[in-house]
DNA sequence: TCTGGGGTCCTAGGACCC
DNA sequence: TCTGGGGTCCTAGGACCC
């Protein structure tokens, strides 16, 4: 029975394939072909458009496995291209905040609205606008699942992939156990491999088994994001939309090298290299950190030379976001971890304990301080201006064997002047 | 030959205290 | 011989997400 009643709504738009669709903005010619793109260092395959899908080809999988598939199938591949996506998810989030400002934007490609201030009965119409601007306005398809909670949401948004029109709302409906008995409880929202086996080992496979299952024994058996997540699918607000977006707690740079590393100069240029990057990050952000941890590791999937990882965290006396103290002592963390002989393979800083800025004044500030400061921010502004790594330190190194791999680089960049798709008038 | 990167939250267990 | 019990705080690691 439909109502006009303002019943709790909220809807997950989700952008499809939205790498491959960023791709596809400014190369017509890919559109309706198979289309994939590539994580960084060209490893796996991280998005796939419909036709490359139907060719079989899985989500996550390493590139090279697939290279048969896609060339018999003449599959277009990109390497990522985060600053053009990043650019492209902003003008989304833009658009979609006109239709409420109430909006947690939960990844690059997704965000939950508050639609509660629209009636039951004009719901659908509304997810149908939603669509219908934002491809407009951006030129993203994107799906649209509306419920009560973001869980059932996620649900809803699951269903609406598989339809034409892209958008299901599961408000207003009665009894909506027919249409979780059809989910599979590894598709539910917090439910990942671990969780998978211990319902299947319980007799849980689809959302309403999990719906019905009481919380006490779900409590019991598991964890309280369990019984979230079941509340949720019964219809009761678990998980609150976070719409204030809040500082974030760690940083991490990391990323596996173009080519295996052995020598320990190189290495040292990679970490410092991602050290400096991760400074420059938390500097825009206006936080500092307390701590930073140094990782390194061989690959885990080829273990002739044998495997190692290891990491270091080092404690900042005082928070700190100055590049230069920020690096010696990842440096220094390194050396602890060093192990001749090994063919590395990825490594990573992270900076955590992270805090705002704004008190990092103490006993010890001093005039060297403030130089370093306005040092830091003359750095800062010369790299916004001339591209990341005009400024840079020695320890990076000019001859970076190590970086990835990015074969198939689209070279477009909407954030970027240099970047801009041109077009030539004859 | 070739297997991503960046986050959050929860929990168990240890250290420590009274 | 008999070796408490309860509380807090911190951290590492696991699980999950995209």
């Amino acid at each position: 029975m439909s109502s006009n009643q303002y019943t709790k709504k909220i809807a997950l738009i989700d952008c499809n394939s939205f790498y491959v669709s960023c791709e596809r903005l400014f190369n017509p010619k890919i559109r309706k072909k198979p289309v994939v793109v590539l994580s960084n260092n060209d490893g796996c395959i991280i998005s796939r458009s419909n036709e490359a899908k139907a060719l079989g080809i899985k989500m996550g999988e390493p590139y090279f496995k697939e290279k048969d598939i896609i060339i018999k199938n003449n599959v277009q591949v990109f390497s990522s291209n985060y600053s053009l996506y990043g650019d492209i998810s902003r003008r989304v989030m833009r658009t979609l905040k006109r239709f409420n400002s109430d909006i947690e934007v939960y990844s690059i490609d997704e965000a939950f609205l508050d639609l509660s201030n629209f009636s039951d009965d004009e719901i659908e119409n509304v997810g149908n606008e939603i669509r219908s601007v934002v491809l407009k306005w951006t030129g993203i398809p994107t799906s649209i699942g509306i419920a009560k909670t973001k869980t059932l949401s996620k649900i809803a948004n699951h269903i609406a992939k598989k339809k034409q029109s892209g958008v299901v709302s599961l408000i207003g409906i009665e009894n909506i156990d027919p249409i979780l008995e059809k989910v599979e409880i590894n598709d539910v929202w917090g439910v990942g491999k671990q969780l998978t086996k211990f319902y299947h080992q319980n007799g849980i496979y689809n959302a309403k088994q999990l719906k019905n299952k009481p919380n006490t024994w779900i409590k019991k058996n598991s964890n309280v994001l369990s019984s979230r997540t079941a509340m949720e699918l019964r219809g009761v607000t678990c998980i609150n939309l976070e719409t204030k977006s809040s500082k974030r707690k760690s940083c991490v740079v990391s990323r596996s090298f173009g080519q295996r590393v052995e020598n320990f100069q190189e290495l040292r240029g990679a970490i410092a290299g991602y050290s400096l990057n991760a400074s420059e990050k938390i500097r825009s952000e206006s936080l500092v950190a307390k701590s930073i941890t140094i990782f390194i590791r061989t690959s885990p999937f080829q273990d002739l030379y044998g495997f190692y990882s290891n990491s270091k965290t080092i404690d900042f006396p005082i928070a700190t976001n100055n590049s230069i103290e920020i690096v010696k002592a990842a440096l220094n963390g390194l050396e602890c971890i060093f192990k001749n002989g090994y063919r590395y393979q990825k490594a990573g800083v992270m900076l955590s304990r992270l805090s705002e800025s704004t008190n990092n004044k103490n006993l010890f500030s001093s005039e060297r301080d403030k130089k370093i400061n306005s040092l830091m921010k003359c750095i800062d502004r010369t790299n916004y201006k001339y591209g990341r790594s005009t400024l840079s330190l020695a320890s990076v190194g000019i001859y970076k064997r190590w970086s990835s791999k990015r074969q198939h680089y689209s070279k477009i960049d909407t954030a970027d002047f240099y970047y801009l798709p041109t077009i030539k008038v004859i």
